[in-house]
DNA sequence: TTACGTTAGGCGAACGTTCGTCCGAACGTT
DNA sequence: AACGTTCGGACGAACGTTCGCCTAACGTAA
């Protein structure tokens, strides 16, 4: 391993003080034309790249960016991640900054890991996902007057910098969608009433459905886990009820739950795209694969982790960010299930 | 934002120098019970936690490992990323390290890259991921001294710390299970003969055959990329051969692959896991989910990103790792398709 | 009494930067 | 010739640690 090149080296090469070969690299002080060459010819000669920690320890800043994500079980595997890091972590690099992934802890632990990474100095920012209502994260982070950007919305109460994908909206194209096809009695599959992007999404169900002056059956209405095992379940139900109350079409909170009500369909000897539409909603990388393929809605990932990182940024640089909530909006993607 | 606490704070509030305040939470030297406890409880009080910054520039390492991925297509989802960079995180906190994810490019600027952190000390070490033969990123380490391990191996002939999941062994699974299934005509589908893992899973594609005392077409090969088309137009390819040369079973080498030839199958009228064996490799996260459900190989992601984790650490603490080379060993996993 | 070992803890230095101040020389002005 | 002004660059200091050396006080044995 070859030893580090340091400002004192390359001061010696240059016969200048090293301070002035600090100044010149950023610019600070004016110096004569001569020396400036010498020292960036050293520079270049030896290969001289400033120490980062160093430079950190002097700013007292670490330029590293927390970010935490929920471990998915194995078979619920969170395919938005690689997208979602490869876009927080470019935008992240182009601004001079590093992302610092770290474990999720579920439960009290959960803002300790947080703590500690702000009380050692480690990072001068977060990015958070996967907040629900009255998160722990934000109340602690707020009090703490630590930088954040969350990606998905919270209590409305509270006024904090966050990015959002519009799921209200996500769903309002897939109803406007369905009733271009002629749907009129369209059920829904969604989340518990703890979740906020779910009741969000579930506003664009409901509202899609009154603006239209179409009445929502309670029994259209179910309620589960994003699971393949409820979308089965509950579309079963759906497809269960006497002919006259039986739904045209299902719209779901996510792909897992959509595949779970296709093969519901299918067992009920039901052909999926003629007989019954099926919604999906993320756009999960198999879900163009499946039989039929799943119409469905994307989420705009790479673009809400570069605004998570953009608006931090700006944050950590004593900036007003140029837009403190940002929604993105989600596409419509037509295949054969709808 | 509260200031943050520093040892000369503590240090006051004990009246002790702030060097005795170090030695004693480093456990370093004798001090009398009675102001070791005034110490402690001063660093209670005050919440006391030693920046890492400072820490690292003392010790002139910064206690990160590089890693970086390869940004798959929206539609070819790095499924593995969520499990291998979860349990590399966990392995490395549980040693004082954390990861630094940066960008990957493509070409030439990648050993910059590397290079670059290296450089800057941000970095102590390095997980390479997607490494095939002669990857100029191993030749650059290696030749700098700079720790890494690899997750996959290279050329033979190069000497460095890697872990690998045994694809050949996959193989072997697959084809063992075929054989007791009753196969005897198994047709390949892989990928270009320059990919060091497909040529790897191949072998034990081969030697399974060989062993068993089976002759293999030439027409049973395909080689070609990863992709649902590639497997679908070379699945079709094989369910057209003329009926006694007709294979009964196709091996893939990775899900999506096996996807494209359920859909030729699907196509050619056949019934998947009756007429036709399909066989996949990687349990993507949706495979369960297919019809019929994907019987395939699953890597013990996990295990390998702990391994590598850990191997790097015991690197980068001059010590000899216990083992230099781990290999892996996949995992069958039988469904409806095979 | 002197000599010496042990213990508790102070102190200076260093890691590689950046920042602010200071100083000498060159220059132009009255 | 004496005086400001400007320019080029040196220099000390600091960020928060850790490490090694030093010393004062004490106890013990000759």
């Amino acid at each position: 391993m070859v030893s580090k090149v340091t400002l004192k080296q390359v001061a010696a090469r240059a016969s200048v003080s090293y301070q002035t070969v600090s100044k010149v690299l950023n610019k600070q002080t004016q110096v004569s034309k001569d020396t400036e060459q010498r020292i960036l010819q050293a520079v270049h000669e030896l290969g001289y790249r400033p120490n980062q920690i160093a430079r950190n320890m002097r700013a007292k800043r670490s330029f590293m960016i927390g970010y935490s994500w929920v471990q998915t079980s194995p078979d619920q595997v969170n395919h938005i991640l690689d997208q979602f890091l490869s876009s927080m972590v470019q935008e992240a690099e182009a601004a001079g900054y590093h992302l610092l992934p770290f474990p999720f802890r579920e439960g009290n632990g959960l803002v300790d890991a947080y703590r500690e990474l702000i009380d050692t100095g480690r990072v001068d920012g977060f990015v958070l996902s996967s907040v629900n209502y009255n998160d722990p994260r934000i109340h602690f982070l707020l009090e703490r007057k630590f930088p954040f950007v969350t990606f998905g919305r919270s209590n409305p109460e509270l006024d904090f910098p966050s990015v959002d994908v519009d799921g209200f909206d996500g769903l309002c194209q897939a109803m406007q969608y369905l009733f271009l096809q002629g749907h009129r009695r369209i059920a829904a599959i969604g989340w518990p009433e703890e979740s906020r992007v779910g009741n969000e999404r579930m506003r664009g169900y409901f509202e899609s459905m009154q603006n239209a002056g179409l009445e929502v059956l309670p029994e259209w209405i179910e309620r589960g886990e994003g699971t393949f095992d409820f979308g089965r379940e509950a579309a079963s139900r759906l497809l269960s009820l006497p002919s006259n109350e039986r739904p045209s079409a299902i719209v779901t909170l996510n792909d897992t739950q959509a595949i779970g009500a296709l093969h519901a369909a299918r067992e009920h000897g039901m052909e999926v795209g003629r007989e019954i539409a099926i919604f999906g909603f993320d756009d999960a990388p198999m879900s163009q694969y499946l039989f039929p393929a799943l119409t469905t809605i994307r989420q705009p990932i790479h673009e809400a982790g570069r605004k998570c990182v953009e608006i931090l940024v700006s944050l950590l640089k004593g900036e007003e960010p140029a837009e403190r909530h940002i929604l993105v909006k989600p596409k419509l993607i037509v295949r054969a299930s709808a």
